[in-house]
DNA sequence: CTTGCACATGCAACCAGTTGCAGCTACTAT
DNA sequence: ATAGTAGCTGCAACTGGTTGCATGTGCAAG
């Protein structure tokens, strides 16, 4: 099945319809390879056809959030990230000094999401963190600069 | 020492100035006691000094966000969260069903900071997180509709 | 006490993102 | 194939939050 199948099928699935615009946006966001912001998605899909709302786009946007199709991360910067959920599930580590991301395996939030259940019959949705912090490179040049 | 003298002495140490509008600010979200949003920082500013701008309001808790006062935090409604940041750090739960919000004790993450830091070299800074899901009572309801 | 300056404030313009609504379109049932 | 309907789209109005700038103010040095 291709990947617009299964687009398709996700969003027929939950009683909502295929439109040419949607297949576009959620194209658009599959295909960035790395997460991407609000804007870039309307400047990317305007490109092309210019007739698209950016409202559209944000709907569109927010519902695929609510599918789980999409990820929607503050990445600290001003605008939200979004990023296709594809079979990887990964996390992000913002370093707050020099705003590096880095890739997070699942595995490290597993055992969160497992205490958290057997705990506290808390069901965690943990398909998308980011975690501020300070990177390696940043903590060693401020040692030095101390 | 009072605690406006503790946030008077924080904003001076960090080269900021101690202004009557700040303390009425941050004043309002220590004793907020729980989590209160922007808005409602702004209702409660002005219905007391009326020309405190709006602006202001935001510029100070960003500041004072970026100076680890408080902790800003999205708890899934559409405005962010701010809340005083004491001796007992701790998290949210946030049922994605019914929007109730539960404290998580620090705890739960002191696990996975270590982990950070020991095998990826990556100093967390876990001050201020919510996590989505459901909640015991929703999964309950969910299984007896099923 | 006075002076200087960096930081903070209020104002107003601005902008991204949201919402209400009327028309349109994909899907379903017949 | 057709008609009905629920959901989607584009438009335009709106709103919460941000930014630039001129003025005001806290604070530290003299």
């Amino acid at each position: 099945m291709s990947c617009e199948n299964e687009t398709a099928v996700a969003l027929r699935d939950a009683g909502q319809k295929v439109t040419p615009q949607r297949m576009a946006i959620l194209s658009a966001v599959r295909h960035a390879g790395e997460h991407v912001t609000a804007t870039r998605v309307i400047e990317q899909i305007q490109a092309a056809q210019p007739y698209v709302d950016p409202s559209t786009i944000y709907r569109t946007l927010s519902s695929a959030r609510e599918l789980g199709l999409v990820s929607e991360t503050d990445m600290g910067t001003r605008d939200a990230e979004f990023e296709w959920i594809g079979k990887d599930r990964h996390h992000h580590l913002i370093c707050k000094s020099c705003g590096t991301a880095m890739s997070l395996d699942n595995r490290y939030l597993d055992g969160l999401a497992t205490q958290l259940i057997e705990e506290l019959d808390f069901e965690a949705d943990l398909g998308h963190f980011a975690i501020f912090g300070t990177c390696a490179k940043c903590r060693t040049q401020n040692r030095e600069e101390n």
